[in-house]
RNA sequence: CGGGGUGUAGCGCAGCUUGGUAGCGCGCUUCGUUCGGGACGAAGAGGUCGUGGGUUCAAAUCCCGCCACCCCGACCA
């Protein structure tokens, strides 16, 4: 029993000002975390039971499918990141440490080294596999700008699981299996996610699939058809090329004087053209200091994680002053010196006119001609996805959405397994490379996805699962309502229920309803002034399907697609002696 | 990493332009009243004004450096 008068947290009246989106403002508020710096945060009482009950349903998804678990250590030797590589991709990301006597250690972002090489030492016939390895694990990432509260924090706390096959059907159906099980525990927590295609991720290598939760406060950007159920993050969207009527005659390439125009919004000012029709070209570095000449649609971005995809890490070019034969703003891929090589996005194709830089300063040159007067040394899909782009699956318009990054499935494949030459015997007794899997569900940031499409203007609204209790009893008035209170929440805690109940004395009505709306336990019970009449009231700050609100509730009271049903909570008056079996067993 | 902003009591803020005893609201303590939507009265506690240096008889206030935190951007050639 949690009784509010003994409670290590307190509720803050006014908005916090350090916090911005709504998850970290109201986790402020009602008392679930607290910040100690930045991007780090300590949980109170409330946080750690919430944080706790989604980890607990995360293990009960695992566990279910077979999958064992284990902890690892945090801090980890540097050794295994340096023989993956995986050291150096993640570079600044990682946080770094020595200990004394100068051994090289990191803050883990990723296990996947450790667990490769702790299988390789248990597991050595194929008799051992498949298996499933999870843990539940803090995890560093030295963020460049940490923001947005637990949502992009430098600590938080995650599950990640991996499979171990001895083939490729084995992994795809540990993939399955593992693919299916987080689908269930968000569906479980109440959270509305979609399963993407993904591309690729800096953490783990090829990602087949991503989870994502909408919100406005996300920090990707996933396309989803509007017609078929096609959905992907942007960098996983493939282009084909556009059909060219190669027959065309383009007319000669014209130079032209384009005085002061060295971005795309001056340029198609100047000629009055639609940025579409103009090619952007950027200037890139590559680790080994090659500079890599990339050109996209003018009304387009280069995107370059998906642009360091294809080539490796890579820094835009800025040394203008030490190269005059690459005029800024005026760049064109048919006058690029001869070291620079050209890539393209595929919607740059052969036969595909284009306005672009002469490579002089101030000229630009229109009738450039793909093909006729430059060519592309690689095609990449490396411009960004706009709205009512063609679904890649049936054609139809793309639509663009925010959403939160919650879980990652990766076909690993045998990386690491080579990496430290993870074998098992075979039935036909021969070493046999085992192939893997990686699945990562962020448990932490779970907590704020769920703050975020379950509040409303008053509060937090949990559902009833992962929220810190079961019922929250409010006792107002002077009479004997704390005493009838704490009896009742001892019933009701017998009875297998978690229980909050508000028992301090000399707190306001006012005061005790607002933090109870605050804190967001779904059902709240309030025993007050009817108690005479030997009446408690009974509020629902959730009503939803089947399985979330007790007692009467008007089933259809759903939440809209947000999560918010404002105005839709449920009240009722019911007699004390009812109390116990409405809530313990609802008719 | 670039740009903008903010650091004054647990929280939210004023004071700084024009240097001169550090303030307000909430919260906290004690007593009394009140008790269904952030109650009232009285009396209190609590701050090296982020930090280091400089100017000055005197610095929260002016000058220089540093640190921390928040927001935006990350790249439009």
């Amino acid at each position: 029993m949690l009784r509010m008068s003994r409670l290590f947290s307190r509720t803050l009246r006014e908005d916090p000002a350090e916090a911005e989106v709504p998850s970290h403002r109201l986790l402020l508020r009602a008392g679930y975390i607290r910040r100690v710096a930045a991007g780090l945060y300590s949980w109170l009482p409330f946080g750690r039971i919430v944080l706790d009950n989604v980890a607990r349903v995360v293990r009960a998804e695992l566990d279910a499918i077979g999958a064992q678990e284990v902890l690892l250590p945090a801090l980890l030797p540097r050794e295994p990141y340096d023989i993956t590589g995986r050291s150096a991709e993640f570079g600044p990301l990682l946080f770094r440490l020595r200990d004394r006597r100068g051994g090289d250690y990191l803050l883990g972002l990723d296990h996947t080294e450790i667990i490769a090489r702790l299988v390789k030492g248990e597991c050595s016939s194929y008799r051992d596999l498949p298996v499933f390895l999870y843990q539940v694990q803090t995890k560093y990432a030295d963020e460049q700008r940490p923001r947005s509260g637990l949502l992009w924090a430098r600590e938080f706390l995650m599950t990640d699981s991996y499979s171990f096959d001895i083939d490729d059907a084995g992994l795809t159906k540990s993939y399955g299996l593992h693919r299916e099980a987080y689908s269930k525990i968000f569906d479980r927590l109440g959270l509305h996610h979609r399963i993407v295609v993904a591309n690729s991720d800096a953490v783990g290598g090829p990602v087949a699939e991503e989870l994502l939760a909408p919100a406005a406060v996300g920090e990707q950007t996933f396309a989803a058809c509007s017609l078929c159920d096609f959905a992907a993050n942007v960098e996983a969207i493939r282009v084909s090329p556009p059909d060219v009527d190669a027959t065309v005659e383009h007319p000669p390439l014209e130079e032209l004087d384009t005085p002061d125009t060295p971005t795309i919004d001056t340029l198609c000012a100047h000629l009055s053209v639609p940025a579409a029709a103009t090619l952007k070209n950027l200037l890139v570095r590559t680790a080994s200091g090659e500079v890599v000449a990339v050109g996209v649609p003018g009304d387009r971005d280069v995107d370059l994680d998906r642009l360091a995809a294809a080539l490796g890490p890579v820094e835009i070019f800025d040394d203008f002053a030490g190269r005059p034969d690459l005029p800024k703003g005026y760049i064109g891929p048919q006058a690029l010196p001869d070291d620079v090589r050209y890539i393209a996005d595929p919607r740059v194709a052969p036969g595909t006119a284009w306005v672009t830089g002469a490579g002089k300063p101030g000229r630009h040159a229109r009738n450039v001609v793909c093909g006729r007067d430059f060519s592309v040394h690689d095609y990449v899909d490396l411009a960004t996805v706009l709205p009512g782009d063609p679904c890649p699956t049936c054609g139809a318009e793309l639509t663009l959405d925010r959403a939160i990054e919650l879980a990652t499935l990766t076909r690993l494949g045998r990386r690491y397994s080579d990496a430290f030459e993870v074998d098992v015997l075979g039935p036909d007794g021969r070493p046999s490379r085992v192939t893997m899997g990686s699945y990562g569900i962020g448990i932490s940031r779970i907590v704020a996805a769920l703050a975020e499409q379950h509040h409303d203007d008053r509060g937090l609204r949990w559902p009833r699962e992962i929220a810190p209790a079961d019922v929250h009893i409010v006792a107002t008035g002077k009479d004997d309502q704390v005493p009838v209170a704490l009896q009742l929440a001892g019933e009701l805690e017998a009875h297998g229920l978690r229980v909050l109940v508000d028992d301090r004395v000399g707190v306001s009505p006012g005061v005790k309803f607002t933090d109870a709306e605050l804190i967001g336990v779904p059902t709240v019970l309030v025993v007050g002034r009817r108690l005479a009449d030997g009446l408690i009231e009974l509020r629902d700050r959730r009503p939803g399907p089947a399985g979330e609100t007790y007692g009467a509730a008007p089933a259809d009271a759903d939440a809209d697609a947000d999560g918010r049903a404002d105005g839709a909570e449920f009240s009722a008056e019911i007699p004390l002696s009812d109390v116990v079996g409405h809530l313990v067993f609802p008719p």
